[in-house]
DNA sequence: AATGAATGAGGGTTCATTCAT
DNA sequence: AATGAATGAACCCTCATTCAT
């Protein structure tokens, strides 16, 4: 029986408890030592056996992806909340934004996305809606002129996940948010000034960037596990 | 005898033309499959013995360093025309981070960088230099107004860094590069209609960017190969 | 967490069992192929797999460690009994030395002895134990005129150490015992029959034998594994 | 072809030095790093080529037939000079058996032995020749009543390669070998002192060594190489 | 004839995953 | 249900040996 990786919720309480130690302390040791780490480190570190993470888990894959799940989660509400608070588009944009990036917890996703089918059938939904949400966003500022329409979908989003993604060498954790804010902050600039001649290509929509027309990637990663 | 990482010269021709052989396999495979790729498939994929590259390298550490040693030779390079080429500040600017980015071979430094010592003797110069140049592109910048002194050089660097990191999952190619391409114009919008007030923070100055008053960082990577 | 070379008591009960296994094969392939053999080749002979014998004892030097450590209690014990069993000196020693050599485990000593940091926490008490004691037995037999003081600590322990090692060459292992047991004898009468004028310069204590004047030494042994 | 092992006596001038400077560096660099060591590390302390190296002696085995039939020529020449310069059996045993001792070449035939095939038609006489030399030296001793018949060849003669063995450990160079020579004293002041009483069991003479009635053996080494 | 580059098998070690307790 | 011991495949690296220069 594959193990509900999503919903702890008819176990014993102690079997709850330790599901979400194991989230815990997987989002923290991935974040500090990379999604390559031993199993057993992120195992020691919930305070639990190496057992008891397959047993809940299945696998590595099946931990980060709940891993993964919790976080979308956390992003869409964020997502949410920008649009509930805000009239204008650029500004739920930028809002959005700064708040997806201050999630640190949203942080893990690209380190551990190449790992993840993303078309899960748990996975794909919720990333789904998640991307609707944001796809909403920018809509809503398309519409009200306060973003070009050249600046498309993949535009924001990767960028998103270029600022999440810790930089190589190691700046104080505070260093180095501050210096994506700044990053984030200057690209909002850019977006903010950028006229439909700013860009001469044409941008890719959301569905344009899940499905290229396949041709020779550019596959990055890294090897397995 | 520790093997000659960066200077193939005095060697014999056949052991020259592995040299090259295996760095453009490295840099191919390393883009292709991460830094925790198996050694073995770089060997393979040079056509080479898995002990000539060990015999040429030393290791993984040594292989990674030539590797680098001539991407920062070439970005270097590229910094110069930059600055030999254009008058105002900020076009050098914008000329130097689009062809750094253009360069296919630089997407392999940062991939690579956490893996090696970046004050090596034979690295650290390099390095020391490659800086120096971006450095002195935006103090023109800072100089001649094109550029608010508030931004600094961690923006900069990093934001090259980002851009020219390959994104998890698979685009194609091309459509990756473009992607970056357009990225790095809106950023250059944003830096292009920054003013002082814009960023709220003091930036990183290339000193401060190396040598953080080190408190816990946000350590990520990867685990060793 | 370092593995528990010396106890395995707290273990479950078939890693306990494992425990012994290991440590018996590896005596008897080490005393049959040296010390240079496959850690695999111990592994299969104790019928464990080869994670298995790195769980437990970290690598060859842990395991080494932990065949020495038994091998100079069961040593050790042997010197206690001899004290006990004989009231003059020389026949303590005498003693002493023939149960050294029959206690066919104590050859593995020799063998693998440089392999290891003799001054490693675990082992060195007990070799100092060890040692204390013959050193006793040798002052015994010193104090009650039957050894001449100019036999030292170095003359009695390395001859031992000689006539334990195996010989290369492929004896039938008791001819190879009886010609050890005889050459003890023939020593032992040397012994009796030496006067402090039959050696003409000075032997080495037990502190002098463990700590030389560090000159050039005549370091001999074999290459790492 | 293989190549001429003993005999660099045709070859050009410039190879027969290189013959010599490898066998001198081979017996230096195995004394100090044992028979495992790295034919490369021979080849370079000798300041030739590995290719040269092999092609002069064929492989690791041949290099070490080579050093061996060098020592066992000195040692033969030995026992003649003590044949010819005592009278007493005794004391031409005495003297023939500190000369092996102290021909520091000799250290290298126990390191090396179980290397090679000791009934290889180059070493197989040689050996023969020294071992009737010793027999020789030993027969007279027996005859003049100066050595107990009971004991034999065995008893002498692995004695010797006991104290010849570099202790493991790493004494300096002359504490080794004084101790050596001190351990031969008080064996030989056994020697002096046994009576046909003193073993109980019968010795081994040099056919019995050699051709034991094969039964299990003790078969003890190193792996290769 | 000498050289040293290339090869690849072999051995050490780690860690994802399974399974007995 | 939790635990942690055992497994073995995979990867790093070294060196004996061969072979082109």
């Amino acid at each position: 029986m594959t193990p509900a990786v999503s919903s702890p919720d008819g176990l014993r309480a102690d079997a709850r408890r330790n599901h979400h130690q194991v989230l815990d302390a997987a989002r923290q040791v991935v974040l500090e030592h990379g999604p390559g780490v031993a199993l057993d480190e992120i195992a020691k570190a919930a305070g639990v056996g190496i057992g008891t993470l397959y047993r809940r888990f299945g696998d590595r894959e099946g931990l980060y992806k709940a891993v993964v799940l919790r976080a979308l989660q956390e992003a869409r509400t964020a997502a949410e909340d920008a649009l509930a608070e805000h009239d204008n588009g650029f500004d739920a944009l930028a809002a959005y934004m700064h708040a997806a990036l201050e999630l640190r917890t949203a942080a893990v996703i690209p380190l551990v996305m190449d790992r993840l089918d993303m078309d899960d059938p748990e996975l794909g939904p919720e990333r789904e809606t998640g991307a609707a949400v944001l796809e909403e966003v920018i809509s809503r500022a398309h519409d009200d002129g306060s973003l070009p329409r050249s600046v498309d979908f993949a535009d924001i989003g990767t960028m998103l996940v270029r600022l999440s993604r810790p930089l190589p060498g190691s700046l104080p954790r505070e260093a180095e948010a501050e210096l994506a804010r700044r990053q984030l902050t200057l690209f909002l600039t850019g977006l903010q000034h950028a006229t439909d001649d700013t860009l001469d290509s044409a941008g890719m929509s959301r569905s344009e960037l899940r499905e290229p027309e396949n041709q020779e990637t550019s596959a990055v990663g890294d090897t397995r596990p």
